[in-house]
DNA sequence: CTGAAAGCGCTTACAG
DNA sequence: CTGAAAGCGCTTACAG
C-alpha cells in the first residue's frame, strides 16, 4: 500500500453550495475522499472491529463532513432486511397506542430505524397472514406485539417460523425472557385492593374485563388475592364480567348499584368501565366518593377529566413501548437485561375514594 | 420474434413445497416462467400501457401463481423513492392521531405502501430539519401534514424545496387544492351557535383555543359570526382564550362562572376544555344542562364518557386521514378531485344542552 | 410492443 | 487490517 500522509488529509471542501449541507453522496464518494475502498467505509458504517483506528477516524470525519448517511434501501437490498420496526396491535384505546408509539420512537430515535404501524383485527381469520405479508414484504427488522395480539401464541409461532424477531408486551410471561416486556398488572390491582382495604372498605365490588384477556385475568386475580390476604372475601354477586368498554361498564354498574345493598367501593378493570360507573352513580344521585369509592385501571386521560378525578392504576405505557422496541434493536443478551428492568404499575390516588360512610 | 404457443403455457409448478405459498421469487424467475424479459415483467408491475394484452395476462398469471410481489427495496433503490408515506404531527390528542392513522391506513391498504409515523415538536427549533432528515433518509413517497404542523408554511416550503410531495389537513385552504384537505371547522362552530340560539340562549360564552392555532381562529370566527347573524353579540368578557387543554378549560370556566351573572351556555373550542367546564360546574353545584348548557368540539371519546353526555361537533377525522393519504398516491388531477369531495363537520347532539331556565 | 446493458448504493464471500 | 469482484432485485435510458 502506498504511504499516505496522515495529517490534515481531509481538505474541507467548499461547504454549502446550497444552504443545506450536501447529502447526496454515496459510499463511493466517501471512499474516494477518505482514500480507502468502499468496503472499508462499509466496515465503519457497520462498526466492524476490523478497521484500524486511524482509518476509522478518517472515514468518520469525512462522513460527518458531508453529512453522509448510508442509503437504507441499498442496505436493505444487500442485507435482505430493512431498518423498519413494526408495531402490531389490535384496537386497544387510542391513548394506549399513541403512548406506546411514543415509547417506541424514543427507543429508535437517531438509530436510523423508523416505526411502521400495523393495526389489525385479531378476530378476523386472515389477520395472521396479514401480519406475515406485512413483515415479509417490508422485510421488517422486527415487530412489537402489543396486547391483546401479544397474547396470541399462533401469531408468535408464525413469526418464529419466518424467523422474524419480535417482542411481546403482556401482563405475564408468555415467552423467553428476551422477548417479553412484562407489565405485572396483578401487582397494580393488588395495590388498589390494599388501598381500599386501608380506607376501611369491606363490601367491595369488581367489574372485570373479558376473561379472554390475559390482562383482565391478572387484574382480577391480583385484586381478589390481595383482598383475601386481608381477610376480605368477594362474593360471587359482587363480581361482574364486562367488556372493557364504557357501555359494558354502565351495564355492570347498573347491576351492582341496584337495590339497597350497594357495595361501598367498586374497582373497575379499566378506566372506560370506571367512567361507566360514574355515569350510573351520577344519574342515580349516588355521590362519589361520599357514598361510593371508585378505582380504575390504566390512568387514561379520562381519569383526570372525570369529576371527581378518578384514582387509577397507572401502567408506564411509554416505558413499555421503549423497552419493547429496544429489545428488537439489542443483542439477545442485552435484550434479556432490558426485560429484567421491567415495568411496574402503581396506583395514582386522586379524589374518587374515601372511607365508607357506614 | 420466434412464434410462441399461446395456450396453456404456464405449467402449474409443483405447488407448495412448504405450506406457505412460495414467495421468494424474483423478477427473473417470473420473466423466465412467463418467457419474457425482466423488463417486460417490470412493465407489467408498473402498469405500463406498452405491453401486449396477451403478454400482460401471461405475466400476471405467473405472478399470481407464485404469489409474487416485487421487492420494495430493490424498487426503492432503482426509483430513488420508497413506498412509505409519512405522517407528521405535533401533539394533538391521542384519539385524533389514532383515527388519522386508521384513515391513512384505509387509503393505502393493499397498495403496497406502508405508513411511517413521525411525531415532532413544532416549537423546537430543529424540527423542520428533523422532518427533512426523515423524508430524505427514508426517501418517502410523500408526507401527510396534520394540524398544527400543517399550518406551518416554513415546513411546507421546505418540503417543496426538496421536492417531496405532501398533503395538508387544515381548517382553511393554505395551499393549492391538490394538496389540501379542508376541514371547515368554521361551519361546525356555526352549527353549534345556531343550535344554542334555537334553544333560546342569548347570554352565551366562548372558550377559544390558542389564537396561534388556525383551527381556534376558525372555530371562534364561525361561532361569533353565526351568532351575529342571529342578532346575538358576544361581549368581550364572555370570550376567554385558553390553550386547548383540560386545565386551561378549568381556569377559563372558573372565570366565566364566577359571580351571579353567569352565561346560560358555553361553547368550548374542544372537548378537553369542555370537560374543564364540567369539572367547575359540578364542583360548584351548577347543574348541566338545567343551569348551564355546554357544547364541545372534536367529539372525542371523552364527550360520551362525561355525564351528562356532551354535545360536540364531530370532525370526520378518519375520512380526513384517508383523503390526505389518497392524495399522496393519486395523480395531481385526481388529487384535486379528492380535495373537492372535502369533509364537513357536524354537531352531535347529546344531553348537555337545553333551553335556558330564565 | 419488447429486450440487452448498465446502474441504483450497498454488502457478502473470497483473497491477501 | 484492507480491497476487487460479484451480487442483492429492481429500473432507466437506449435500441429496435
Amino acid at each position: 500500500m502506498p504511504p499516505r500522509k496522515k495529517t490534515e488529509r481531509i481538505a474541507p471542501p467548499a461547504k454549502s453550495a446550497s444552504a443545506v449541507p450536501g447529502k447526496a453522496q454515496t459510499i463511493n464518494d466517501i471512499a474516494r475522499l477518505a482514500e480507502v475502498s468502499k468496503k472499508t467505509v462499509s466496515r465503519v458504517i457497520n462498526q466492524s472491529p476490523l478497521v484500524h483506528k486511524e482509518t476509522r477516524d478518517r472515514v468518520e470525519a469525512v462522513m460527518r463532513e458531508f453529512n453522509y448517511t448510508p442509503d437504507p434501501f441499498a442496505r436493505g437490498l444487500a442485507f435482505r432486511r430493512s431498518f423498519l420496526i413494526g408495531m402490531v396491535y389490535d384496537n386497544p384505546t387510542a391513548q394506549y397506542i399513541v403512548n406506546m408509539q411514543y415509547g417506541a420512537l424514543d427507543a429508535i430515535r437517531d438509530s436510523g430505524f423508523e416505526l411502521v404501524v400495523h393495526p389489525c383485527d385479531s378476530r378476523s381469520p386472515g389477520y395472521i397472514d396479514g401480519v406475515r405479508r406485512f413483515v415479509q414484504q417490508q422485510k421488517l427488522h422486527g415487530v412489537m406485539l402489543v396486547p391483546r395480539v401479544s397474547e396470541d401464541q399462533a401469531l408468535a409461532d408464525m413469526l418464529a417460523e419466518i424467523d422474524c424477531r419480535y417482542s411481546r408486551i403482556a401482563s405475564v410471561s408468555l415467552d423467553q425472557a428476551s422477548r417479553m416486556v412484562i407489565t405485572h398488572d396483578r401487582d397494580g390491582a393488588a395495590e388498589a385492593a390494599d388501598y381500599l382495604q386501608s380506607l376501611g372498605h369491606r363490601d367491595i365490588a369488581l367489574i372485570t374485563g373479558p376473561s379472554s384477556y390475559r390482562s383482565a385475568h391478572e387484574r382480577t386475580a391480583g385484586f381478589v388475592e390481595a383482598l383475601a390476604k386481608r381477610g376480605i372475601e368477594l362474593p360471587r354477586e359482587r363480581v361482574v364480567e364486562a367488556g372493557y368498554t364504557f357501555e359494558s361498564g354502565v351495564a355492570s354498574a347498573e347491576r351492582l348499584l341496584a337495590g339497597n345493598q350497594r357495595p361501598t367501593a367498586i374497582f373497575a378493570g379499566n378506566d372506560e368501565m370506571a367512567a361507566g360507573v360514574y355515569k350510573v352513580a351520577l344519574r342515580a344521585g349516588i355521590s362519589i366518593p361520599q357514598e361510593l369509592s371508585v378505582i380504575g385501571f390504566d390512568d387514561s386521560p379520562l381519569a383526570s377529566r372525570l369529576w371527581p378525578a378518578l384514582s387509577s392504576v397507572r401502567l408506564p405505557i411509554r416505558d413499555m413501548g421503549r423497552i419493547a422496541a429496544s429489545m428488537l434493536l439489542a443483542e439477545p443478551a442485552a435484550a434479556s437485561a432490558l426485560a429484567a428492568a421491567s415495568v411496574r404499575p402503581h396506583l395514582i390516588v386522586r379524589d374518587s375514594c374515601q372511607p365508607p360512610a357506614r
